[in-house]
DNA sequence: CCACAGATTCTCT
DNA sequence: GAGAATCTGTGGC
């Protein structure tokens, strides 16, 4: 386990492969509560505790871009060691981020929805922008997969990329105390037959950063409760 | 608050 | 050529 200097509070751990060498949906409840970190080419750091994912579990999984051993130019990433980023492609002009889990070879992988944002948020509202929302709000900078991305500059350069060894992104453990974790079924995925409903998307109970359309599809209610606050925590 | 349509282009059939 | 692991703006109540 290697460890570096965090820049907020003293020493975090970096995970190592073992980490990420587990099914999906234990990855997926593992990574909430985690941190993803993000440096840019010009050195800035952004980041954010990741506080919704969902599992896509194999070939098995009808949802799944891995689906029946499926093995293509855009989903190669997924047949990758755990550990390794799966960055695709999508409606024309989102990037979504996964992480790959597993065993090599075994198409598992968790796509991460939503952070709540810690580092860099001005730079993250810069990427955010639009003309007609110039500023947008923090609980909106990295809510959903495809903002998520956009927030942090992540795009197809990061697919394929190893997050155990990268110092472009990467994941750190949490170092929250434990979190009500809630789960529903995965988000836009209706012509998935049975795997429609499984229960295999978790996020943080309440949580304002949570993804929008995910939470008015979950029932829950624009619940607005405090962002998250470490454990023993000193303010900076 | 909710529902719906449109954007936009890659990927595989 | 169809569909996509999405997001946003608009229009209705």
């Amino acid at each position: 386990m290697r460890t570096r200097e965090a820049s907020d509070s003293g020493l975090v751990t970096r995970p190592n492969r073992r980490f990420f060498a587990t099914d999906a949906a234990t990855l997926a409840k593992r990574l909430i509560g985690c941190r993803l970190v993000r440096v840019l080419s010009d050195g800035e750091r952004l980041s954010g505790v990741i506080v919704e994912t969902e599992a896509y579990l194999g070939v098995q999984d009808r949802a799944s871009h891995a689906f029946g051993g499926r093995r293509t130019a855009r989903n190669e990433a997924m047949y990758s060691p755990p550990g390794t980023s799966y960055v695709y492609f999508t409606y024309g002009m989102h990037f979504c981020m996964n992480v790959v889990c597993g065993a090599v070879d075994e198409p598992a992988a968790v796509l991460l929805r939503a952070l709540e944002p810690s580092e860099g948020l001005a730079r993250m509202r810069l990427f955010r922008a639009t003309p007609s929302r110039p500023a947008p709000a923090d609980t909106d900078l990295c809510s959903g997969p495809g903002n998520l991305c956009r927030a942090l500059a992540i795009d197809r350069a990061l697919n394929g990329v190893d997050l155990v060894e990268s110092d472009q992104i990467w994941v750190e453990r949490g170092g929250f105390g434990r979190l009500r974790l809630e789960t529903s079924p995965r988000i836009g995925i209706p012509n998935a037959g049975e795997w429609v409903d499984k229960p295999l998307r978790w996020f943080v109970a309440g949580h304002p950063h949570v993804s929008a359309g995910a939470a008015a599809r979950s029932g829950e209610q624009g619940v607005r409760k405090k962002p998250l606050q470490r454990r023993g925590g000193k303010s900076r």
